[in-house]
DNA sequence: GATGAATGAGCTTTCATTCAT
DNA sequence: TATGAATGAAAGCTCATTCAT
C-alpha cells in the first residue's frame, strides 16, 4: 500500500486543481514529519518552507495561518482515522473480535501515519478556539466508538455498546496504551504492531471479561 | 500533607543560603505549572519572570539557561519519584502486592506532584546532549523498576525479577495506561487515584497472571 | 568622483534585485561609518537598524549575522583595495616609482573609503574562524606585494621582488606609518594625502637604498 | 627586573594599605591582560572578577564604574611611559643618541607592559569627557618630548626642539612604526626589541637628517 | 501561484551597576 | 572589605505574518 498522507479535506476549503491538492498533500505529510519531531511549538514556518522547499511566503497559499496548517493536518488526519474504525467497528463480529480489529486498526494507521497521528495526538492543546473544539469532537466520536466496543466486550453483546464507568475508565486506560507507543516502538525491537495489538488484547481481555460478572 | 515541589537537589549545585533554596522551590513549582499548562517551547523566561513576580535577568542566578530551568525541575522531580518507588518496591509483600504498591505509589505521586511530572513526562526530548541523558538515566531505572516487580507478578516470585519480552512489554503497556492520566484525569469526575489505580490492576492483574501458565 | 562603497561581491553571495544590490552597498556604507566611530562591538544591530532606517529584522536579510555584516564589509573593502594595488604594482617603471604609487594609492584608498579602511585596519581581530582567515588571507596578499617593491626598492630590480629580513620589517615599519594615519590625519591640518605620502617616502627612501649597499 | 604593572597612583585617590595598592596593581595587570586580548567593549566586569577571582561586586571596591578602571589603566600607564621618557631626553647625549634611546624607551616600554600598553593605545577613545582628557593631555605631552627630539635630529642641536611641520609629520609616522608594533611583533620571530629600534631608527635616520639641507 | 523584502513583537541571554548583609 | 542577590536596559537574533511585484 502506497504511503500517502492520510486524505479528508478541511472544511471549508474548495479544491483548486489536482496538482494544488497533491502539493498540500506533500506539504502536510513533510509538516507533520517536523512537527513529529520537534514540536509544533518548535517548528517554525521557515523550517517548513525550507523543508518543503518552497518560499516562505508561499505557505500562506495552502495555509492562512500556522494554526491553520496544525488544524488541517489534525483535521484531516483524526477524520481519516475515524472514518476507518468506524468501518472497522461496522463489520458483523463478536465484541472480542470487534474489539481486536479496533485496536490493529488503531496500530496500522500508526504505523502509516505515525507523523500525521503524534501531531493529532500531542498537539491537541495547540489548537483553541473553534478549530480545538473541531478536532476535538472528532477525537471525542473516535472514544465514543471505541467506548462502546468495550462495553460490548465487558457487558456482553446484549448491553448494546452502552457505556458504564468501568467501559469509560477501561478505555481510556486503552488508548493510553495505544498512544504511549509512540514513545518506545521500534519494529526492529518490538515486532510488528499486529503483534503488540495482540499482546495488549492479551494484557486486557480476562480483566475486561471480569467484569461481566463482578461490575 | 503539605504541598511542596518534589525535592533533591540537581547535581553539581552549592546552595548559598537557605532562603535562596526556599526561592528555588519554589521558582521550580511556578515554573512546573507555567510548562504543564503551555509546554516548555511555549513558556517564555518573560512568563516565568513575570509569574513568580521577579525580574527576567533575576531568573539567572537560579538556572543557567532555559534548558537547565528544565533540566533541574526533571532531575529532581524524577529523582524524587524514583527514590519513592525505590523504598515502596522495597517493602516486603507478595508480587502482587508490590505491584498494586507500586501503581497507586505512581498515581499519588502523580496528585502530589501534577504539574512537575508533566514536564518530566512530556518534555523529556526538550533536553538535548547530557542532561538529556542524565535525566534519561533515572527514567530507565525506573522502568526497569517497574519492569522486575511486573516480571514477578507474571512468573511468581521465583522469576526473581527477570525480565521477558512479556514484562517488558506490558510494563510499556502499563506505563502508557499510568502516563495518559495527565490527558484526562479530573477528581471530580473519576473518583480518587487510588481508584483508579484498583482499576487499572483489575484490568491488567488477569492478564499478567495468564503469562505464568501460558508464556 | 562619486564616494561609493567600495565594490567586490563577498563570495557566495547570489544578487536578487539589482535594487537589492544598491541597498546592500548603501548598508555596507553605513555600517562602515558607525564601525569606524564606534568600534565593531560598541556598534548594535539597533544602531545599524536606526542609521539606515529600516528594521532591525531587516537587517538580517543581507546579513547573516553581525559577523557577516563586518566579514562582508572587510571583504570587499580589502578586496579592492587589494584590486587597486596589485594594478598599481603591475604598471612598468623603476622600484622608487612603483614604491610611491603603492604608498600613494593606499592613501588615496584611504582618503577615499575611510571608514571602510578602518574596520577592515583595526576591527580584523573581531572575526574568528573560517570568515578571519579568508580576509587574513587577502591581507597577507597585499602585505606580499607591498614587501616584494620595497625589496626592489632596497636590493634593486635584480633582487626581483626576494624578500629578505630587512625589507619584511621595513614593510611593517611602512604600514605602520599608513595605517596609524587614522589616528590623526585631518585634511585641513595636514595637507593632502598626496602630499603625505611624498613625506612619507623621503623619510624613508634613503633608509632603504642604503640596505643596496650594507645589508 | 620583576614584571610589574607600570606604578603612578590615579588622581584624587588615596592610598589605603599596602595590600589594598598590590592588589589594585594586581587587578589592572589581569584587566590590562583581557583588554589587549578582547578589548575593552568586549570585556565584561564579569570576565574581569573571574580573571582576578574576585566577587562581581567587589571590583566597585577599586574602581568606581568600568570606564574608571579603563581610565586608571591608561592614567598610570601612559604617566609612567612619560615620566620614563622625559628622564631618558634629559640625559645629555646628541640628538641622535637621543632619539636613539626614545626609541629604544619606548620598545621596552612595550615589551614590559605590552598589554597595559595596548589598552592605552588602541582603547584611547572608550573614554569621554574628563578622564578622555586628563590621558589624552599626558599623550599630547609624550608626542611634544617626541617632537621636540625629532626636530632636533632634523634641525641640529641648534634648532632647540623647536617644532616644524616636517618634524610633527616625521613623529607621526614615527608613532605609527612604533605602535603598530603591536600587530606583529613575537620575539620568536622577529627578534629583540632593541634589534627592532635599530632597524627603525636605520630606516628613518637618513631621511631626517636629508632634512638638515633641504628643509 | 509564487517570492524577495520587510517588519513589530518577541525570544534568550548578558550587561553594568546597586544594595543588604 | 567583601559578596550573593537583584534589576532595568540592552544585546543579537528569530518569529509569524504581510505585501508589492
Amino acid at each position: 500500500m502506497p504511503k500517502t498522507s492520510a486524505v479528508m479535506p478541511a472544511p471549508g476549503r474548495r479544491l483548486a486543481r489536482a496538482s494544488t491538492q497533491k502539493k498540500l498533500d506533500e506539504l502536510l505529510m513533510k509538516a507533520a514529519s517536523l512537527v513529529a519531531r520537534k514540536g509544533f511549538e518548535a517548528t517554525s514556518m521557515r523550517d517548513l518552507a525550507k523543508a518543503i522547499d518552497a518560499s516562505l511566503a508561499g505557505l500562506y497559499h495552502y495555509f492562512s495561518s500556522k494554526e491553520d496548517l496544525l488544524f488541517q493536518l489534525q483535521y484531516r488526519t483524526f477524520g481519516s482515522l475515524l472514518e476507518q474504525q468506524q468501518a472497522v467497528a461496522a463489520e458483523p463480529g463478536t465484541p472480542e473480535e470487534r474489539f481486536a480489529r479496533l485496536i490493529t486498526g488503531h496500530l496500522q494507521f500508526y504505523a502509516r501515519h505515525r507523523n500525521e497521528l503524534k501531531a493529532c495526538t500531542f498537539e491537541l492543546e495547540s489548537l483553541t478556539g473553534k478549530p480545538y473544539e473541531t478536532v476535538e469532537a472528532i477525537r471525542r466520536r473516535y472514544y465514543r466508538l471505541m467506548t462502546s466496543v468495550v462495553a460490548d466486550v465487558i457487558g456482553g453483546p446484549s448491553s448494546n455498546g452502552k457505556e458504564t464507568r468501568k467501559s469509560r475508565h477501561a478505555t481510556l486506560f486503552i488508548f493510553g496504551m495505544l498512544n504511549w507507543i509512540f514513545m518506545w516502538y521500534e519494529p526492529s525491537r518490538h515486532g510488528t504492531v499486529e503483534q503488540i495489538g495482540q499482546e495488549m488484547r492479551e494484557l486486557v481481555l480476562d480483566g475486561l471479561r471480569r467484569g461481566k460478572r463482578s461490575g
